[in-house]
DNA sequence: CGGCGTGTTCAGAA
DNA sequence: CTTCTGAACACGCC
């Protein structure tokens, strides 16, 4: 689930439902998804104090509570529950921050991410690895600097390090509109492509944010790659699919022109 | 049983 | 250093 959309959808919902609320204890009921200290030092360094405004960077959700930082990554299934915090857990609800009036679940099926905890800016980058700037807040010239290079545009759409917050169904889903093969390399990028990319990146993501996911909506590559046999939303052509960048990629063969 | 997946990381190779 | 590939991690669903 989690892309930069999801995670900017779980910041809304951790301010909403659990800022200003005091963390009475935390139950950590998987000790392997707090990942950068014990169950119980974590337990120490939060509770008693509030759920202050929280931020994100890319995939990466920043909730502050008193001096420290809570980092959560949500891999490929990680979510946030708001509870009573009377009732049984969920299953695969990791970790549970018992507030005054309810309670905010970690949950996460596979395992994949976790909870860190950081006291300051270094300690941050310590457990996020180093980010490039949000791709939500990145402009057309910016764009075309940090992606400088000659890797392939999916590759650089989801390298972390450049761009930060776009997974597989976002990259796909923005060079199908910007009508770029994901294997294109980015040396071979023209002006009018760059264009094209960075208007289509900031489309898809306002759209995505504002529905709290990548829209499966049948207009959308999304909303369709899923199919057997899929038909391009556009022009009707059977989609591709193979490996790229280590990640399946959906595309148009007829939309996107092949150009290495 | 085998294969797959909206993520990251590491080793190894070109 | 850059870039890519494959494997690993973990779990549920075909």
């Amino acid at each position: 689930m989690p892309e930069l959309s999801d995670v900017e959808g779980f910041r809304r919902y951790l301010a909403r439902y659990a800022m200003g609320r005091r963390i009475e204890r935390v139950e950590v009921r998987d000790r392997a998804m707090i990942r950068n200290t014990s169950p119980s030092g974590f337990g120490r360094r939060v509770q008693g104090r509030r759920f202050a405004d929280p931020s994100r960077h890319g995939k990466w959700l920043l909730a502050p509570v008193g001096e420290q930082t809570v980092l959560m990554h949500f891999g490929m299934t990680g979510l946030l529950r708001w509870t009573a915090g009377t009732g049984e857990p969920h299953v695969h609800d990791r970790v549970i921050f018992h507030c005054s009036g309810g309670a905010l679940s970690y949950r996460n099926m596979r395992r994949f991410g976790g909870i860190w905890i950081a006291g300051d800016d270094a300690e941050i980058e310590q457990a996020t690895g180093r980010l490039g700037p949000d791709a939500f807040d990145v402009g057309r010239g910016e764009l075309e600097e940090l992606l400088g290079g000659r890797a392939g545009v999916k590759a650089a759409l989801m390298n972390q390090r450049r761009l930060a917050g776009l997974g597989n169904l976002l990259s796909d889903e923005i060079l199908w509109r910007a009508r770029i093969h994901p294997r294109t390399s980015l040396a071979r990028l023209r002006r009018r492509d760059w264009n094209r990319l960075h208007a289509e990146m900031q489309a898809v993501l306002r759209e995505s944010i504002r529905h709290a996911r990548v829209p499966p909506k049948k207009a959308w590559l999304t909303g369709v790659r899923d199919d057997r046999a899929a038909k391009c939303p556009r022009c009707g052509s059977s989609l591709r699919r193979a490996t790229v960048a280590g990640r399946t990629a959906c595309w148009c063969p007829r939309c996107q022109r092949g150009r290495r």
